[in-house]
DNA sequence: GATGAATGAGGGTTCATTCAT
DNA sequence: AATGAATGAACCCTCATTCAT
């Protein structure tokens, strides 16, 4: 993306895929540039062919993963029922944030927030803001139709995205567990879902 | 107490003090012994004195601040009354997340976990786990008193944490925000709370 | 001389002045042969099918400025006045030694001279030992003619280039002046051929 | 100089004189910090510990090679006869210049005027400029005394001085020779002297 | 017990050179 | 004949660790 054209796309991905794994094990600091190298299978000198420095790497690292990542929203219409929606979006924010592409990125954005503003600024961005903004639109316009009872429709969206993050997310950012069931999944999900429309469900008329 | 009684605890606390400092601001990686043991005071042979290695230095600093963080539920009793509890709750648990301690820990626990397993364990044991845990006896006694209607409470104290865990907090972690004015501490836990209580609260009885 | 007749004379003489403003600047080691790719216009491949080496760049790139330099004499004939010449080729040779070619390659063979004999060498055949040479057959010839006394001539000839290397010479060396007013030059030169004359012109006879 | 007492003078000297063997041979860029490390005797962390960098060790290596130089007047008073004291001088300042420190100080400087300005600027106020000055008062002594006719002291001290550096002074530093008889030496500098006195030396009353 | 000079492996980076295209 | 991507050795420098004082 920053560099010309005529190097080999392929060789860069080769580059990126060696750099993921060295900086997913060890983090920027300690991951070192030799170990990169023979990790993509180049020399030492070819990663300077393709990425002027070690900072510049581990950017395009971060961007290319961002990219791969965001996908949450890519099929739901206004057409898809309410529940069915919530749980749909609700499932692929959770599996993505317990991937290991997803807690790769969120581990080293988070960890290298201060020597990479920018990247943090563009995670923000392109990760949990856009799912909150989408989110919003998508509750605002279920409210509109009286089948949400929703004030701040972006907070509300912020709510939900929280409910996601159960200590399930947060075993799988510590490594306590190397895997999450799809049983556990559908559990937090259905529970975020049933929690979010207790709150903001449409209630049903009292009788008088 | 893995030491010998020759050397002093509080040069140990003065070492740590200064491990905190130059981790929080270059992470493990990043840190080198010369500055921690210049930000000490001390000489660097002094550091090994007190701590075998850098990594031991880490893992004493890391369990330092997680006994300093923990103090959520320290006056809540089971007289407290149940709003009022989830809130003084979750506001202290939201205050800690966003200070600059609390993330400090947070971000390096998470950064490390890799090289580090068995802080990401004690980190999870004492922060998280515990506040779940404590939590959880709480929302049951509640529960057991009929003011909550609640199947699984350590799940319900998951959701409540989580609620906890807007954007807001995302952007501290990412330094996207230097600091949280209080009032934006207050709605969220408020909403939170409110959001909790709408689908764990007692349901008045419907009149028939 | 030394390649085939494949390769262009044009692209030599253009590698070999890309190579002049990088050695000028850089000096040898610090020169890359990227840059001078660069500079030349072509590719670093292009380079070494023209050289074969760095080092043998360098020479040649020497042997060339050497030549670029070597001008001193050109109009002198054996007619010329004795003071007119002596002044005439003073001026050049002092001109030649603070113009920035001649201060480029002095520096350049003197810093080099352990790494490269030959040419420290060749430098000393083709500059200072041809002008010497030559200086010394026009002092012979204007000694026989009665217009100076001298015994040995080659020796005279180095005292009168000796005496244009005042501090002027020195301080362009140094790079602690960046040019030299003509005026400078004059007074060098004036005073030199003076001194020398004092040394060296036919006594007047003395009155018995 | 530039550091605290607390590191040994000894090694620091061993280390620059590891340095004065390794940039005589190769050049400021041509030396490594690991063969100064070899050639001293020491680790290449221990370069560090005394010289914050290279560029600093060159600095501090050519400051202490000037001061070792310059001794040319140490015990020249104004009672010396004039024509001896020109000797003397000027032998000293001959020897000085093709002997081995005093070459190799010279070659530095001038190679790397560009990248040290204040180092050429410090060997031309600690060399140079000085002898110039102090040669210029001696010669104004003896103007005064009438036993020379100057009027510009300074330039004729320049004079003198450019006079010791014929051929045998350039052989030197080309290294195209290896070691200046005294012979060599003596000729140089009475010739130097003569043809000096010929031009600035108290003309003899004509007899009318 | 405290010090900090010494170590040397390893860090990121550059660069002369090669060779498939 | 010309290119420039690839190489890997060597560059300057940092740092965790040791040990004589």
């Amino acid at each position: 993306m920053s560099h010309a054209e005529t190097l080999s796309a392929e060789k860069e991905q080769q580059i990126l895929d060696g750099a993921a794994a060295v900086f997913a094990a060890e983090g920027y600091e300690g991951a070192s540039m030799s170990r990169i190298a023979a990790e993509a299978g180049v020399s030492k000198g070819t990663l300077y062919n393709y990425f002027e420095s070690k900072a510049e790497l581990f950017t395009a690292f971060v961007r290319r993963e961002c990219h791969r990542i965001l996908f949450v929203f890519d099929d739901l219409t206004d057409d898809t029922p309410l529940e069915e929606g919530l749980c749909r979006v609700g499932e692929r924010m959770l599996r993505m944030l317990v991937s290991e592409p997803g807690l790769l990125i969120y581990r080293m954005v988070v960890a290298e927030a201060g020597k990479f503003p920018e990247l943090a600024h563009a995670f923000y961005g392109a990760g949990p803001a856009r799912v909150k903004e989408r989110m919003a639109e998508w509750i605002r316009h279920h409210a509109e139709c009286g089948r949400l009872q929703v004030e701040d429709a972006e907070f509300a969206a912020e709510q939900l995205s929280a409910l996601m993050q159960t200590q399930l997310c947060m075993k799988r950012r510590l490594r306590l567990i190397e895997s999450v069931p799809d049983a556990e999944i559908h559990r937090v999900v259905e529970c975020a879902v049933k929690l979010f429309l207790s709150g903001y469900g449409a209630k049903p008329a009292v009788p008088t």
